[in-house]
DNA sequence: CGCGAAATTGAGTACGTTCAAGAAAAGTGG
DNA sequence: CCACTTTTCTTGAACGTACTCAATTTCGCG
């Protein structure tokens, strides 16, 4: 790409894509949308990881009913979580952005009810096995911040189920680019013409939403026309934020910043 | 009901339904359901505690959009999580039972994005102001505890969402039936003969599972027809699970106890 | 016994699904 | 750079599940 030279930050706050060694560089730190972090925060974060982990677009992170699922921090791209029935009919729980946690849920010694899987190329923080108990006894605040990241996923959830059970095919679609744009504001990975990248296909917004692929296209198609949004090469913009926002009833506060393992 | 002279314990642990004053003598404590906690533990949450509040069937415990809500434990009762839209639609995120934490996710500062309303009439156990963050710093393995709480309620919900963006109608009925009737099981609330209180209506299930009244009466009574199950006099009996849980692909895993605050 | 709430049933409709096929876009390898 | 393959997107048509509307019955309770 040419152009990479000429605009070389799409993201408001640049890291390299890599998770680095050592959690003082880490790229995603550096940006506003995390609360900082004390030295000793720092470092004791840094005596839990174990490494670091890449998987490749369409790899699987944590496999449904997989068992000692291993906790892990997104640093760079898109995941989600997911559950399946036995003919293939899938549902899509949430998506995971950089800074979420996953593998939570499985800290319990249970096994694991989801899978998680990478949607783009994406790289993992690896913590140690018996980091989430560390933590809480080590630092009792950042126990508290994994509850906090906890219940913040939960409400995403919660507002999913509001929406597969009682919004209507377009208030649905409306719902998801508005929520996902939002979270990537907040994390500035918006350009300045406020496109977003957006590298999930119709049959993930379809299973996302509890919608057919063939209905989901023809909604995304309708609100496009409206001149309420534009979808292509990859990116998300949203070009009529107020009238998709009375649609999808999407009215969310400013949330506090978010706690980054 | 003059069967209640001859039968006294439908619970096949009798509590009090009144939360007593001193976590002590706390009659859910006593149930196998839980895990049993330390003196130190005990003295702790009582310390944490600030009374104990009765909501009659109906009423609210946390509104939506209300700020600073409290932390509570249900002590006696059914409760529930539940979303609406501004026409009145309603979504159910989750059924709360004895031993179920009410607002947690509001701990954090932050408004209620869902409500809380007393389904039958319910007694709460009230915590302090600052009672989790308390709890966090005195006793890293009881904040280990209420994440895990957190967690469970979160794969509750995740189930939930993919009964309504994936389930055909006999299929979520069946996993509303299996999932309350196994919950209530483990805590001992069900009678010799299988039999379970059931103090929710029609419309309740219908707001939890997506689905109209009138489409919910339809699918409930078609498979009472099947023979799978019995609702009436406000209660549950399973008739063939073998068969409700096909339907439902209903497979949970034996949990471990779970804490309670 | 009588009232209100909850459950039940039928009829017509609509939203969303399934089936089918073609167009566009994105990779792949020579 | 182009031919070829594969994936993704798009559109039309027929169908079906679930919804809405409406009316009746049953149940719980004072």
């Amino acid at each position: 790409m040419a152009a990479s030279r000429i605009a070389p930050a799409m993201n408001a706050v640049a890291h390299p894509s890599v998770c680095p060694r050592q959690c003082e560089d880490c790229g995603l730190r550096r940006s506003p949308a995390f609360t900082p972090a004390s030295a000793a925060e720092l470092e004791t974060i840094e005596s839990l990881r174990s490494g670091s982990l890449s998987v490749p677009a369409g790899g699987t992170l944590i496999r449904e009913r997989q068992l000692n699922a291993r906790l892990y921090t997104l640093y760079s791209g898109w995941a989600m979580r997911y559950k399946t029935l036995s003919d293939g009919r899938r549902q899509i729980l949430n998506f995971l952005l950089p800074g979420d946690l996953a593998g939570l849920q499985q800290q319990f010694g249970e096994v694991s009810s989801h899978g998680v899987e990478a949607i783009t190329d994406c790289h993992f923080c690896l913590f140690e096995d018996d980091a989430l108990w560390s933590l809480y006894r080590e630092h009792a605040r950042m126990g508290y911040d994994v509850t906090w990241l906890a219940a913040r996923e939960e409400s995403l959830v919660d507002e999913n189920l509001l929406t597969t059970g009682r919004r209507s095919a377009p208030e649905r679609v409306a719902m998801l680019l508005m929520q996902l744009h939002r979270r990537l504001e907040r994390l500035g990975l918006t350009a300045a013409d406020g496109s977003a990248p957006f590298p999930i296909n119709q049959q993930h917004i379809a299973d996302a939403l509890g919608l057919s692929l063939v209905h989901t296209n023809k909604t995304l198609r309708r609100l496009a026309q409206m001149g309420l949004h534009e979808l292509s090469g990859g990116r998300l913009r949203i070009l009529n934020a107020r009238v998709l926002a009375r649609i999808a009833e999407f009215y969310d506060s400013i949330p506090r910043l978010a706690p980054l393992l």
